[in-house]
DNA sequence: CTACGGATTTTCT
DNA sequence: GAAAATCCGTAGT
């Protein structure tokens, strides 16, 4: 079935981060089994990356996981309400992490429909079908995603990733389908907030937020 | 389509 | 005690 071994993840978060567009994230739970595909990244570079958690090496309990090794993932709460979901990549000690910022729903967009909105799936507004996963947030709560799964092996049996082979499918992403743009609110990052650490896949409908066109 | 303010509570200082 | 890797409803263009 082609789920990423740990190898895939044990590089820099950049890397990682475009080399996750494209891929497959599979949550199973109480009989369910949602997928959906990689549409829009971000990279967070760790110690010397004002935006990040792990800026300046600061370890807490909250961000353990990023110290660990690559292949796991790191959920973490946020705004008094939500959650978002990292891939920690990198090597053990070395606290870098890819935030997943929006997906394209592949299978079980009924039950997404459910834990979204508690609606049947064509019920749904225009909106809310787009609003299902396109946010870090917004997928979160789609596919199910939260504190109980931080720390999780994303090579284990619950959430885990598979690559472009799933189901027969087979989109490889190029280097030009790849649009690199400033990532999203993290104005306190001061120059680190400026720099391009934000990947989306071309004309994707569920990228959060597009650029202007040039 | 974009812009704004409010929601809500964990986490860190 | 303040901030936060967000979302939503409403109002305006």
């Amino acid at each position: 079935m082609e789920k990423l071994q740990k190898n895939f993840y044990n590089i820099n978060s950049l890397e990682l981060a475009k080399k996750l567009l494209g891929k497959y994230i599979i949550h199973e739970y109480d009989d369910h089994k949602l997928s959906a595909r990689i549409v829009e990244t971000e990279a967070y570079m760790g110690p010397y990356d004002k935006a990040a958690h792990s800026y300046n090496n600061r370890r807490t309990e909250r961000n353990e996981v990023m110290y660990g090794e690559a292949g796991f993932a790191y959920v973490y709460f946020i705004y008094g309400m939500y959650f978002c979901m990292n891939v920690v990549a990198n090597t053990k000690e070395v606290p870098e992490a890819v935030l997943i910022r929006a997906l394209e729903p592949v299978e079980g967009e009924e039950i997404m429909a459910s834990n979204r909105f508690k609606k049947e799936l064509d019920e749904l507004s225009k909106r809310q079908r787009i609003n299902l996963t396109n946010g870090p947030g917004k997928l979160c709560m789609a596919m199910k995603i939260d504190r109980s799964l931080n720390g999780g092996d994303l090579c284990g049996n619950t959430l885990y990733i598979a690559g472009e082979m799933y189901q027969n499918r087979i989109k490889n992403i190029s280097e030009e389908d790849i649009v690199s743009a400033k990532r999203i609110n993290i104005d306190y990052a001061e120059e680190a907030a400026d720099y391009p650490w934000r990947f989306y896949i071309k004309d994707n409908k569920y990228v959060s937020k597009m650029e202007k066109r040039q």
